[in-house]
DNA sequence: CTACAACCTGTAGCCACTACAGCTTCAAGA
DNA sequence: TCTTGAAGCTGTAGTGGCTACAGGTTGTAG
């Protein structure tokens, strides 16, 4: 007998979507950007998925929710791709992006300070002439942020 | 006597990129996505900008730097040139931006300690199979952090 | 008057999808 | 076996907020 649908070697791409949580066009999508191999097709040329392909999708998924760019993540499959190559760069690529995630971080941290700010003195009912919120934006003198 | 160059009353769109930090095709843009009235034209048909136009740009830029989404600029700069109308919705826009903000900060924080952890047990060297870059990428299961 | 920087318009590209139009295929029920 | 409707297909265009051209015109200092 055969065995239950969802342990089947074969699936389709709407299946491949619900069992990673990648949508349907963005798999086509990484298929065509080359993240993902293409698949065999059916005799109706649908694509057919399988282990290999679910393994792959599932640390392309992971690596995006961790903010990897596409062009990181191609990197990171083909050294997980080449058993033999050292671990260097993949290493260079998680700390150069946590890096990036730090300084993004505190960029926002001073945004949300002054932000803050402003919505706290403006508590909304007064005329848009004496509004704090338009007069912050405004007025630039007493803020010291940097562009982003 | 005229004016220095720097006071005068007129400028052209470079002096007005410098003036704010704005990059000319940026204030272009601006125009033609209807966040800077158009300026007058000199006989040759350049831009030529007077201060309201500077002030509204600095507003503009303050903005941005800020995270305001264009679309929120709009709204804040009708509202500021409307000096009648209640600063409700300024205060709505800002406060609400604000929870973007601490939102993201907060998807931050829970990518960087995964980020971290992840970066400091492989320090690089080793062969890619058993690198822990990549086997945390292809391992979803000992980690619970969730989608952006 | 000449040279050259600065300006002009319009279009295409960036990233990582997302949405749609207009078609074909698959699979389950009658 | 036939029908129906969900799911699949390709290709194109749109998102946001710029940025970067190409190929021309204007302004201005020497």
């Amino acid at each position: 007998m055969r065995p239950a649908k969802t342990l089947e070697r074969v699936i389709p791409i709407g299946t491949l979507a619900e069992r990673t949580g990648v949508k349907v066009e963005t798999i086509r999508y990484y298929e065509q950007v080359g993240l993902l191999p293409e698949p065999e097709r059916s005799e109706g040329n649908q694509r057919r998925y399988g282990r290999a392909h679910v393994e792959r999708l599932a640390f392309i998924k992971h690596a995006r929710d961790l903010g990897f760019a596409v062009e990181s993540i191609r990197t990171l499959l083909r050294l997980s791709d080449t058993p033999g190559m050292a671990c260097d760069e993949a290493h260079a690529i998680a700390a150069e992006h946590l890096d990036e995630v730090r300084d993004k971080i505190a960029r926002l941290r001073s945004l949300e300070a002054e932000l803050a700010r402003i919505a706290t003195v403006c508590s909304g009912g007064v005329a848009a002439s004496d509004c704090a919120v338009i007069e912050a934006l405004a007025d630039h003198s007493h803020c010291e942020h940097h562009s982003a």
